[in-house]
DNA sequence: AAGATTGATGCAAATCGTTTGCATTTAACT
DNA sequence: AGTTAAATGCAAACGATTTGCATCAATCTT
C-alpha cells in the first residue's frame, strides 16, 4: 500500500465516521508513514513540527489513538524503554496479517520478518493446553547483520 | 527450587555484596514466591502489608529492583495493562531457561510454556539476516481452556 | 554487651509518558 | 455566509515508578 493510498483511505474512514480530515491529522498520518521503522508519539512530534509548529502533542496522541482503533497502525513495546509505546504504521510490506520484530540492542533499529514457524508453535500449545490462541506477539532481541 | 532455597540463594547474594537482610526484604520475597502467577509490584505490596502494615511500596520496589538485578526474578510486560510491570519469580519449573507466556483475555491468567519449536525459529531468522539473536520474547493471546 | 558504621527504610516529592477537561477554532453541511 | 459539532491547543491530571533525604536498624568493631 502507497502512502497516498494510505491517506485516501484514512479520509474515506473519517468521513465514514461523520469525522473531519484536518491538517494536522494530515500531517501526522504523513510524518507516520514517512518514519523508518516505528517511530514514538514525540518522534512523530518532532518532524510534525517541522511542517507545523503549532501543532501540540496531545493532538498527536489523539490522531495516533485514532488511527490505532481504525486499524492504521498498531501500538507495540519493546524491553528497553517499555514505557514508550511505539507506532507500527500498517502499510508497509507486512500490512496484512501478523508480523514479528527483531531489536538490534547496539544500534536500536527494529527488523520485521515473517515466520510461518509460528504458527506451528501456536497450533502445538493450543493442543497441548485446550487453548485458542488469538494472537502472539513475539520480539528477538541480539545484534544485527550490520552491528557485527 | 524450594522457596526456603532460594531465600538462603538470596541471602547468600546480599552477604556476598555487603548488603543487610532485612525483615522487609524476607518477607517481600517470601510473598512473591508464595504468589501464583506474574504478580505486579502493587499486588506484592497489599500481600506484605498484611504481614508488616508498615512497609512502604518503595521499599517493595527497591527490593524488586535488586532481584531484578541480581537474576532472582524477570520483569514481564504483557499488551493488556503494558504499562504495569509483572514480576515473574524464577524459582518455578522454568527456573532456569527461558520460557512463554499466554494470556487468557477473558480471565487474565498466565501460562507459562517451553517450545523447542522456537529456537528454529531464532535460528532461521539468523540465518536470513545474519543477526545474533540473544534472547527471545513470546506471548501468546486468547482464550484458556477453563475459559472457552 | 554497648557503640560505631553505613546500608536500608519510610515518607514525600519528583519524574515521565500519556490522557483529559475545557474554552476556542475550524471543517463540513445548509 | 451562517450553523453545527468535531478537533484543536493548552494546562492540569494521571498512574506507575523513582529519587532525595532524614531516620532507623543490621552488622561490624570494640
Ligand atoms: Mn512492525
Ligand atoms: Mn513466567
Ligand atoms: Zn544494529
Ligand atoms: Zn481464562
Amino acid at each position: 500500500m502507497k502512502p497516498a493510498l494510505l491517506i485516501n483511505q484514512v479520509v474515506q474512514k473519517v468521513r465514514a465516521e461523520g469525522g473531519r480530515m484536518t491538517a494536522q491529522r494530515r500531517v501526522i498520518l504523513e510524518a507516520l508513514v514517512a518514519h523508518p521503522g516505528h517511530p514514538t508519539a514525540d518522534e512523530i512530534f518532532a518532524s510534525v513540527r517541522r511542517v507545523d509548529p503549532s501543532i501540540n502533542l496531545s493532538t498527536v496522541y489523539r490522531t495516533l489513538r485514532w488511527l490505532e482503533e481504525n486499524g492504521f497502525v498498531a501500538p507495540r513495546w519493546f524491553e528497553d524503554d517499555h514505557r514508550r509505546e511505539r507506532f507500527d504504521p500498517l502499510t508497509g510490506t507486512h500490512t496484512s496479517g501478523e508480523h514479528f520484530h527483531f531489536r538490534c540492542r547496539v544500534c536500536n533499529r527494529i527488523i520485521e520478518f515473517d515466520e510461518p514457524l509460528l504458527a506451528e508453535v501456536c497450533a502445538a500449545f493450543e493442543q497441548r493446553s485446550g487453548a485458542r490462541v488469538e494472537s502472539a506477539a513475539l520480539v528477538l532481541y541480539g545484534v544485527c547483520a550490520r552491528c557485527r
